[in-house]
DNA sequence: TCAACATATCAAGATAATTTGATATGAGGT
DNA sequence: ACCTCATATCAAATTATCTTGATATGTTGA
């Protein structure tokens, strides 16, 4: 662990909201633009926006412009990204030593 | 993905928070009790306890009481579901058809 | 049983995240 | 240039999360 737990967390923050969940889960079929996802997922245009933004600063979606659609993705390397940071957290660290001094 | 989006996100809540972080960290040197926690973490018993219970209910840490000591560690059963859960969630679904409408 | 301690819970306030509606930006077509 | 459409941004309201201090619970040892 890096130490810089304000940007690791940011990247969890992708996967803490249920919306957002919803939004992954559509966008494991492929490439979807913003209107096909407001639409199945019953949701405001602006908190569709918000969403995304988010999604895209944590690197799990990337974005791709085309005329006035917004088509999103997943994206490869920020799940690997995510995938690392998760086995680092979860992983024993040998190098602290984990004596408790109570009792 | 199973649709209880609910649930899923409960899971990575236990990651998107600063002192979650901390805490996961200073947990990867081995079992440790709430005293050392709440020391080598400059916060607030009550806090601390607040925590520590969203970390216990996400399922990533487990609990361990001996007398009047709680004694947390990470739990690998719990990490192995959330490693299996985020690849559940940024792996391709060739089930769902991705045809975007627009344009 | 009582006092001391560790942790949990509660209620209040503080802060942050989310939703909504209104407006801005920027692309395409006329 | 103008209009329309897709998306982004903003401000306000709502809701969720986090912190703090006070109190409750449960354990240990006298």
């Amino acid at each position: 662990m890096n130490g810089n737990y304000e940007q690791d967390a940011k990247v969890f923050k992708a996967f803490c909201d249920e919306n957002r969940l919803r939004v992954l889960n559509q966008l494991r079929g492929g490439e979807q633009c913003a209107c096909a996802l407001i639409e199945s997922l019953g949701i405001g245009q602006s908190a569709l926006s918000y969403h995304m933004k988010i999604l895209v600063e944590s690197g799990i979606v990337s974005a791709r412009q085309e005329g006035k659609w917004t088509h999103y993705s997943i994206s490869d390397a920020g799940c690997a990204r995510a995938k690392e940071l998760l086995n680092e957290i979860t992983t024993r660290d040998e190098q602290q030593d984990s004596s408790c001094l109570c009792k």
